[in-house]
DNA sequence: AGCCCGATTGACTGGTCAGTCAGCCAGGTA
DNA sequence: TACCTGGCTGACTGACCAGTCAATCGGGCT
């Protein structure tokens, strides 16, 4: 017979305790055994769920990651390119929003980090910029942007503008309260789709 | 009689092999050793010149990012705003253009860490971001640029952009030839000043 | 020559952790 | 009851490395 699954999944309980340690301490300087404290479990434990700590980051940021690739490849074609980088703006302030540490973990230990962390997620991120750029170009082609600015650029600043200002939030740059996330998401779409010059 | 300069200034050649070394292997991965046999020097000499491997890197941040303060500071209140953020965005893409280890080093390991070494120089980061928000105030006192999107604000976008177009380069996710420098500065504050919605 | 002192050397120490492992415990099965 | 299995425990080990320090070197001065 099946085993039965334990009364509460532990693999999640340290999956939650590490966001949350991570967050707090940043990555070099947790211990995996501050994990376990966190989640109230053996050290040992972790490492029965978990080949190692890398793993349990890879992990987290790979969950999240996937996710907003997925909301950036569902908007329809038909949808304005200007409404297609709302949902994408939107998808990560919200992100942002429903959990402010797991998001504080991927921007500032994996996103940022390209140099440790980010390099083996590279080929993710970098697809998410394509994505992007994907929808830049298609507003050039249906003329609603315009095409002297190359789309791989235009993706890169709009995504730039995105992480900077989580990072605004996450280090206390910047005020959070919860109507600045309403107006955040279409303030970067605002900036980049319509210039800080009057029209 | 004073001390006659060693023919070699060894601070220098040892600040400049840390360099190489921060920029190839991280900050984090590189041992003191590695900077010692870079500079062709003996393990010890690094700590008779310098404190700490963390205060390599603090100092070698901390003397350009200065030269990034002055330059922002100096433009000139009469120039326009639009040339005065030009000036900002050449800045930093001759400093990579000139430099790109150093470049790489500075917003790798410090400003897009802002959760290890980074913290350290917040107040300086932030302070960068003061002076481009007075910038664009300025803008809008003056009415060339719209006043319904906040300072702070847009001075996090372009500040990001910047940021992630050197990224870019540094983790080739985008061509970095020199004409890609000559037209790199101009165009994000082109994507920032003028939005990318044909007027 | 003999002294001084800062530059230079590199072996060594102390502390820190990631990851291992031998075994315990509980509840399901025969 | 006796056994088995897999979740669970935490002390321990091996590797790594920043920073120390005692000793040596060499050039200038008297």
């Amino acid at each position: 017979m099946a085993q039965a699954a334990p009364a509460v999944d532990k693999r999640r309980q340290i999956l939650d305790a590490a966001v949350r340690v991570f967050a707090r301490q940043g990555f070099h300087s947790t211990r995996v055994s501050d994990i376990a404290d966190e989640a109230g479990v053996a050290y040992g434990l972790v490492y029965h769920y978990f080949r190692s700590k890398d793993q349990m980051l890879n992990e987290l940021f790979s969950e999240r990651w996937s996710l907003l690739l997925a909301t950036i490849e569902e908007t329809d074609g038909d949808t304005p390119p200007r409404e297609r980088m709302a949902a994408v703006a939107g998808f990560i302030v919200d992100s942002y929003r429903h959990d402010p540490e797991l998001m504080k973990v991927i921007i500032v230990e994996v996103t940022r980090a390209a140099n440790s962390f980010g390099r083996t997620h590279l080929p993710e991120i970098r697809n998410a910029y394509e994505l992007i750029a994907e929808i830049v170009a298609e507003g050039q082609a249906q003329g609603v942007f315009r095409d002297d600015i190359d789309p791989n650029f235009a993706s890169l600043s709009f995504y730039g503008a995105l992480e900077q200002l989580l990072s605004g939030w996450i280090f206390d740059l910047i005020p959070s309260g919860s109507q600045d996330f309403d107006r955040a998401a279409d303030l970067v779409v605002e900036t980049i789709c319509g210039g800080l010059e009057p029209r």
